[in-house]
DNA sequence: TTGTAGGCGTTATCAT
DNA sequence: ATGATAACGCCTACAA
């Protein structure tokens, strides 16, 4: 049979008091009679009392819960949610996730889906289509909490936590310099996104920092997608000017060059060094396994969570901070060549 | 500055109306002049207002919010949310995913959170580790609806939706049988999961349709985990009796299992066949690529979706439905033996 | 230490 | 067609 769940009303009734003093016995709040505190937390264990999220959100108008919207949830940015998560979790905050499917659309409308009182503030890292802050301005406006991390947007005042990325590009492009490639290639992902740039940026340091002259043909801009890297590897293993390695900025894209230089029967590392850039769990099993550069993942989002929290108890001094982590290199066969 | 979004009793005020009229206006309910209604309209997308989802819900005591609770968010687990998604966008309900991490006590922490008035009833596929029902228990005495999908839950009455795991073990060994294997071994996960039972009974139907007998030192149960499916094909491997084919339920483990074969330096698919289950897409990006057994995770995942929706419609007759959907083989080369 | 009463923003019932 | 009012479950001055 249908129960409704037991709400406060219902214990002070049935103790012979006000819901005020239930309500204080469930808080733990001081100046209440121990042995009342005692009756009132007895029956409430025993009807299995749970207190209704909704009403006290409205009243206390705070949530609890903070909105993380992303672009998906690929093995980087999902690990960054769980570092959000526990970060959320220690402070007794609930994570609604969204994805925006690298929907610009998609992200208005749940930014302002999520606004509806279901949220406390964002933690957001934006699709890649995204250009405008519009929908951002907004909740400035209203002073909600806000920090951006992974991918972060461009012209907005708010805490942000990231990656090296120029670091990442440095370490990728001297691993190869190292190991004795020269004419080193770049699939550098979508113009418009930050971390393209700054992973590009990094290339070009290294290059210059061991006095190997920059080549704009070697440089290819490519949306984050394997079959756009294979078909791009596949016209620089056929140009004149044939890399003899190639870095690029993410492990899906790593795998479609893999795919195309096997195609070419080009041997990996002797005759092509590879480096991907995010270090996922697969990349050890290929033949060769590929090199990568590997994020902090979880500890960005922890740690985004962790000044979420803090900005949001410390409305009035809510200074702007910028966390910057660092990569680390992983490799492995793929770019392993002894000279 | 910071500025409290507005409500309808702002737009009330400013319109010298009172606010069950706005209230009228915004929902569409009929009695009422269209020129208040416009007036209203007009000002409600001038302010740019959005009605606090809290209210309603405690009002209507209903929140329009379908809470999924997964064991992880694994390829697959994570089409299925997809389809659940749609459904429920469909439907103007949302979504609010929770991972156990195939933890017993998240899972009922999970429920009981939101539970508390946050959603309208709960999709689920319960964790490995997830004997006991109580918890749900709790949630059929409130009547609260509630579909269970991919891995179900044991005496549950419940509506389900489920793939026919017997069938995928089933076609799998067929097709092994079919490609000239004779000893074919079994990785079949975790005793306690019924998804596992129901694949080891395909598995075994397959070898008696094609009378081959079957032999229990090919059956390895093991956790679904690439460590333990390596080490498991290794013994396999070095045993009397070793197998010229493996079967494994899951993807993960077929990957464990083609390191140690490789490791072992037998050549895939001419002295040992292999096919997997679930087909994830990396399957096909490895060298030889592997076979495996998919899913219509998506519609397994937007029929539970739908379920969920017309059960909750339809408080007063709902019939307990049990939906099982047919997997399909992926064949590569794997288990390609042209005899 | 406990109780009373008002209000969070919305919807629903009953008048007018 | 519109308005007044109570209620959803909880919290919190303020009063007792």
């Amino acid at each position: 049979m249908q129960s409704k769940p037991p709400t406060i009303k219902d214990i002070a009734k049935k103790l012979h008091l006000s819901v005020s003093t239930v309500s204080r016995a469930l808080r733990n709040v001081p100046d209440i009679n121990p042995e009342t505190k005692r009756n009132i937390l007895e029956l409430a264990e025993e009807l299995n009392y749970q207190p209704n999220k909704l009403a006290r959100s409205l009243r206390q108008n705070q949530t609890n819960t903070i909105g993380v919207i992303v672009p998906n949830l690929d093995y980087v940015i999902s690990t960054m949610v769980k570092g959000i998560d526990e970060a959320a979790l220690e402070a007794g905050f609930t994570v609604i996730v969204c994805q925006s499917n690298e929907s610009f659309g998609r992200e208005v409308v749940n930014t302002r889906r999520m606004l509806n009182s279901l949220v406390d503030g964002f933690i957001i890292s934006i699709s890649s289509e995204t250009k405008s802050n519009e929908h951002f301005k907004v909740l400035q406006e209203r002073e909600i909490p806000m920090v951006v991390f992974d991918r972060v947007i461009p012209d907005i005042l708010a805490s942000s936590v990231i990656l090296d990325n120029e670091e990442g590009g440095f370490i990728a492009t001297e691993h190869l310099i190292e190991q004795g490639y020269r004419k080193i290639a770049i699939l550098a992902g979508p113009k418009t996104l930050g971390i393209s740039n700054s992973r590009f940026k990094g290339y070009q340091k290294a290059l210059k920092k061991h006095n190997i002259k920059f080549d704009p043909e070697l440089v290819v801009h490519c949306d984050f997608n394997q079959d756009f890297a294979f078909f791009a590897t596949e016209e620089l293993l056929s140009s004149k000017k044939r890399p003899d390695a190639i870095f690029t900025i993410s492990d899906r894209m790593a795998i479609g060059a893999m795919l195309a230089i096997k195609n070419k029967g080009l041997k990996m590392p002797e005759e092509i060094g590879l480096v991907g850039f995010n270090n996922e769990p697969s990349l050890a099993l290929f033949t060769p396994s590929i090199s990568s550069v590997e994020q902090p993942s979880f500890e960005i989002g922890k740690m985004a969570g962790k000044i979420f929290i803090e900005q949001f108890l410390n409305t009035s001094f809510s200074d702007i901070r910028e966390e910057v982590l660092k990569p680390k290199l992983c490799i492995r066969e793929s770019s392993m060549r002894k000279i």
